[in-house]
RNA sequence: GGAGACGUAUCGAAGUGGUCAUAACGGGCUUGACUCGAAAUCAAGUAGCCUCUCGUGGGCUCGAGGGUUCGAAUCCCUCCGUCUCCGCCA
């Protein structure tokens, strides 16, 4: 949610950002905001006066009947009935305005950050950076649920029988190293300087909405039946709600948290749940990263966020490349946004495993996190990325790992969380 | 899940239908005075949001939202949360 007087002040600025993103048809919101909101301040000047005479007369009838003038408080009596009477119209007239511009302004997209490449879709997102070489081996790389099978790690018949597609049991030294990839992630974060934080993985209306947009919603949140509950798609939701209605003090920012936690996703957008395989799926865990920090240095936090997640991937030979989101691609709510994507040797091309994001001030606006500085409160700015989410991220492990004779390498920082062993083999039972 | 108690500023807490809610009383914190310094003492200050005609303006907020009333922290309803006991469980 941006600020409403920027529509004031700016609103071809406004304006001039809907058309980069490529959503004209909220171009009129602009204009219907800036007339309903000169209407509803107005109205609620009136009606701020109202309020002020009825208080005011009301404290006289006070005083009267402690005087035992009955004649005097009738008559007051009678004149804060007039007043009570226009201010009831009004007030309803106060109250649809409010909530008809709230209704626009939510779906208004955030400012998007000058640096931001233009464009329609995911198509026109830009490579920034390669790091390490994509290797294509000279033997062949099987489909990672081959992989996977072949040491009895995966099992997605009973999944499916128990829980439907899109969910999977992980068996043996693939579970293990699922885990053992998490525990990783968790240490690695914690020797960088965040504190680690198991959040609720469930959450309440009004933090959904706080941090996500509507549209976001629909398509990803999973509703607890006769409960106002939601499984989080993600730690960020529950970390980021934790400062809700918070007025934070400025020496202690920036907050650099790391969080652990299973997320949920009906996945019902474009892309839908794949047929076979741990890429898209209903259920996964993940590492998350995020920073509530002062609005100036959002920016260089941006920067260090999604390194870490290359840094990660690089610890564990896993060639990557940073992709930044166009601005047709940004969700609303953002002012910047890029995917960290791995190397597939299989597939010959990166895929998304990790996704940073700044917010600026939207989410601290819907959700009321504010700082305490010297010359008086300003909303922070937040920003959020993943360290990693296996099992996605157990495709790209599996794929560039894999050696020639079937055996998978565990590099250095994994082998302490799998038993000291250097590799999987294949000759175990799942 | 059952029964009871409760929710007022930074904390404890008074106020149980009106005429001092920035809010009694007490503590904490900040600044100043006193002091070589500290303690003690004294003084001042210690919410947020919205809005206008920007003034020692006005409005809103007593967990949240509704209702009754000329007027609600106070009465009624719903929800949220905390505590105690019981039940259940990891």
């Amino acid at each position: 949610m941006i600020d409403i007087k920027l529509i004031r002040t700016q609103p071809d600025l406004v304006k001039e950002n809907i058309k980069k993103k490529f959503q004209d048809e909220k171009l009129p919101l602009v204009d219907e905001v800036f007339a309903m909101d000169k209407e509803y301040r107005e109205a609620k000047t009136r009606c701020d006066y109202l309020r002020g005479r009825r208080n005011a007369i009301s404290k006289q009838i006070g005083g009267f009947m402690a005087k035992g003038d009955k004649d005097a408080a009738a008559k007051a009596k009678q004149e804060v009935a007039d007043v009570a009477k226009e201010l009831q119209e009004l007030e309803s007239r106060e109250e649809v305005l409010e909530a008809e511009i709230k209704k626009r302004m939510m779906v208004i997209p955030n400012i998007i950050d000058a640096s931001v490449p233009i464009g329609r879709d995911d198509s026109e997102n830009v490579e920034v950076e390669r790091f390490g070489e994509p290797v294509v081996p000279d033997f062949e790389i099987p489909y990672h649920v081959d992989i996977m099978e072949k040491f009895s790690g995966i099992d997605l018949d009973s999944a499916r029988r128990t829980s439907g597609n899109g969910f999977y049991y992980l068996t043996g030294d693939i579970a293990r190293l699922h885990s053992a990839i998490l525990s990783y992630a968790r240490d690695f974060m914690i020797d960088r300087g965040f504190t680690y934080c198991v959040p609720p993985f469930m959450i309440r209306a009004n933090v959904v909405k706080g941090v996500m947009s509507f549209a976001e919603m629909e398509n990803m949140m999973y509703k607890i039946e006769g409960e106002d509950l939601y499984l989080i798609g993600t730690s960020e939701h529950s970390m980021i709600g934790r400062f809700m209605d918070t007025i934070l003090p400025e020496e202690k920012m920036p907050l650099t948290l790391t969080s652990y936690s299973p997320c949920f996703r009906k996945e019902v957008g474009a892309h839908g749940i794949e047929e076979r395989g741990v890429y898209r799926i209903h259920q996964f865990e993940k590492q998350e990263m995020i920073v509530i920090c002062k609005p100036e240095d959002s920016m260089d936090w941006f920067v260090k966020l999604y390194m870490n997640t290359v840094d990660f991937f690089r610890s564990l030979d896993i060639p990557v490349r940073t992709l930044e989101c166009c601005s047709g691609d940004l969700a609303d709510l953002k002012v910047k946004s890029l995917d960290v994507e791995a190397w597939s040797p299989r597939q010959k091309k990166y895929f998304e495993v990790g996704s940073c994001s700044n917010l600026g001030d939207a989410q601290a606006r819907r959700l009321g996190i504010r700082i305490k500085g010297e010359n008086g409160n300003y909303f922070a700015h937040t920003l959020n990325n993943t360290v990693v989410a296996p099992p996605r991220m157990l495709i790209a492990y599996l794929e560039n790992n894999l050696q020639a004779d079937g055996s998978v390498k565990i590099p250095e920082p994994l082998r302490g969380y799998m038993g000291g062993k250097l590799y999987l083999s294949e000759n175990q039972k799942g």
